[in-house]
DNA sequence: TAATAGTTGCAAATAAGAAGCATTAGCAGT
DNA sequence: ACTGCTAATGCTTCTTATTTGCAACTATTA
């Protein structure tokens, strides 16, 4: 946890941000955290360190952290965004309707556009979001 | 016009759902608005034509046409909702963050993600968003 | 045409996220 | 290490999108 701890600062440093505790924590919960967290989530687990940070904190490093390309803002059919960090190689997501649960695979679906879109040509394109739903083999058979 | 709102009105019944002035209005100028519309435009246009209209009743006809499939629900990157009618072939969407424009383009990625991505199998794909971000080329000039 | 649900309009409630402002704390230069 | 400048924080308050409660209304079905 040190090492990554190092790394959040890194990040943050080059990138000309000062560096907080808070977002240096915020950083390095959005890296550990497996899947995908929301604000609050993020919120919840955040203060279990540092018990005073404010929601609004929160929410402003969500902000600069995205607009930085640090991580990334995924939209799920709820009313409110989920962030994961930046991942290297592009990867989408599948969300059961059924048990909400987030399955992600990779496809490099920019390439693709780029090649076979005439519309996309000249775009430059610097984010990709898939989002498919469905029933997962499980939920179907429940639903029946 | 008489066509189109019979052709609503087809859809309503048929989805059992009761038919009212205000459904059928609503589904015609989403139909008709060629485009994305979010819920407050689709409430200015529809009370041109219906002033007492309210946009609590915008919002449920929504929900209702969408969890029937009738219009699908977008996620641009604002924090409101936009819509559109369920199109008969797959679409997608690429947003240019410099001039907002929304570029569409075709491709059909629910049938290549089911045979080229193992997680998906046994998954029933219903729905399927893309967005993709970049700049298109004018504001990519502006923007050096 | 009367009974009966589903719908509407209006007003009030939520909830996510942003903003204002006084206080604090990184970081550059000494 | 010490100081000053300024961005960042924590509160609290505000916005804005969307939902909900409820009484009055109306499309359906018998």
């Amino acid at each position: 946890m040190k090492l990554s701890q190092e790394k959040g600062r890194r990040a943050l440093n080059s990138a000309g941000l000062r560096v907080t505790n808070q977002r240096a924590l915020l950083l390095e919960i959005i890296r550990q955290g497996e899947g995908h967290l929301d604000a609050f989530e993020l919120y919840r687990r955040a203060r279990e360190k540092q018990p005073r940070l404010s929601l609004s904190t929160v929410y402003r490093a969500l902000r600069k952290f995205k607009n930085l390309g640090l991580v990334e803002e995924v939209h799920f059919d709820e009313d409110h965004h989920h962030y994961e960090v930046k991942p290297s190689s592009e990867h989408h997501h599948l969300v059961c309707l059924g048990c909400g649960r987030v399955i992600e695979f990779h496809y490099p679906l920019a390439r693709q556009v780029k090649r076979n879109v005439p519309g996309a040509r000249g775009f430059d394109i610097i984010g990709t979001e898939v989002r498919m739903t469905g029933y997962c083999s499980r939920c179907r058979q429940e639903r029946k």
